[in-house]
DNA sequence: TTGACGCGTAGGGAATCTCCTACGTATCGT
DNA sequence: ACGATACGTAGGAGATTCCCTACGCGTCAA
């Protein structure tokens, strides 16, 4: 099922990882993909419907947003509509790539363990600090 | 080759997934992450080689690693291992999963585009319409 | 024990983030 | 023209980041 012949696809640059996960570490601006993921391109009224923040908040994010890639604003009268733009995505997707293998081996392992253990210490939220 | 039978994944809690990015949203950070995984375990020492920066520095951003789950100590004599968790990678990768299909529709009309043209020219990406 | 080594933490300064309210600008309806 | 609407930006407060130097603590070697 991997027939899709993937383009070659240019590497970000440092600097532009960077803001792409720095995008991606915030829970309002990954709601904001995924509003955008299952409900098309939006106007930043029907967005901000979702949130309890202000509005220009919202406003703030969404550049956030676009300075890293992941959505472009297309104008449309007074409103500006917002598309997601999956490329970035798909570069930190191949950046995952070399560390596919250590992940697996280790759920391989940890699945074992687990099925041998009679019940689940429900995650023990380790918070620090 | 599918056959790993990936067992049932816990799924991070909003600050946990923010954490992970931004852990990740640092060069140095993810070039930590990138000598664990060619290198194998490693004492703080030896990865401090690869960066100008000063140890207590680098200190710090293992701590952030650890935070996230990213990275894992253990302590021999006097010094002190780390080795690469990748498991909150995983569900970096299970997060990307629901947007694949956009990155990979975009490559496609992209890479079509792409070749019809003799030059990138490092786009403001606004579409016309 | 004494000293060197390996590493973390304390504390501080500059920059950046995230939220707010106030305001500016462009567009639409009347 | 006028006010209302949709949105961005300015400016500011408080928290956090990222780097530094100084120092504390545990371990090894002599």
């Amino acid at each position: 099922m991997n027939a899709t012949p993937v383009p070659p696809r240019a590497v970000l640059s440092e600097p532009a990882q960077d803001r792409v996960f720095a995008a991606l570490a915030n829970g309002t601006r990954r709601e904001v993909l995924c509003l955008l993921r299952d409900g098309g391109p939006q106007p930043v009224q029907r967005l901000a419907e979702h949130f309890a923040m202000s509005r220009p908040s919202l406003s703030e994010h969404l550049k956030v947003l676009r300075q890293a890639g992941l959505v472009s604003e297309q104008r449309a009268g007074r409103q500006r509509i917002y598309r997601l733009e999956a490329a970035p995505l798909g570069e930190v997707q191949d950046w995952l790539g070399p560390y596919e293998r250590f992940w697996r081996a280790k759920l391989a392992s940890l699945g074992e363990l687990l099925d041998r253990l009679p019940d689940d210490p429900d995650a023990p939220d380790d918070e620090a600090q």
